[in-house]
DNA sequence: ATTAAAAACGAAGCTAAGCTTTGTTAAATA
DNA sequence: TATTTAACAAAGCTTAGCTTCGTTTTTAAT
């Protein structure tokens, strides 16, 4: 397997839609770059370790929500 | 917060020693180096995206799991 | 007590994944 | 048809993650 990535881009953008953020949004409140954002949502690449804790601080939810699928 | 590293460090032993795995079997198990393992388990740095699946696959469980905490 | 296995700990160098920048194109939405 | 949003590409940079080498400490037997 190698589709981690992927499941975790998909599980993302649900998540941050389902909050009603843009990209752009989503990318001011971690310090990523809208590209990244888009990049981790299409599971080019999957987040650095602390970006991973702001991506949950910044929607409101725990890490573990981030990977379930 | 900047102790995620440490919470999946923490939740890694566990985990792991809950299996009954020294670090070297996990090691070898997922093509990391004992240090490497070592240095999840003590935060002092968070597994690459790719090497998290590897884990998981290891340990015979879910990537979420390792985030139960 | 001794030994051996397991793990902590340090320091220093390498590598490539993650991230950025710039720019263009395509969808979506109003 | 504007406007916003997001997909997509290519190329360069940065540093977290990973390794290698080595020493010390802890743990667990026996």
């Amino acid at each position: 397997m190698a589709k981690l990535k992927a499941l975790f881009g998909a599980r993302l953008k649900l998540l941050r839609t389902g909050k009603g953020l843009t990209q752009e949004q989503l990318a001011d409140a971690t310090d990523l770059t809208i590209e990244s954002i888009s990049n981790m949502e299409r599971g080019i690449f999957g987040p650095r370790f602390d970006n991973l804790e702001r991506i949950a601080v910044a929607l409101d939810i725990k890490v573990q929500q981030l990977f379930e699928f």
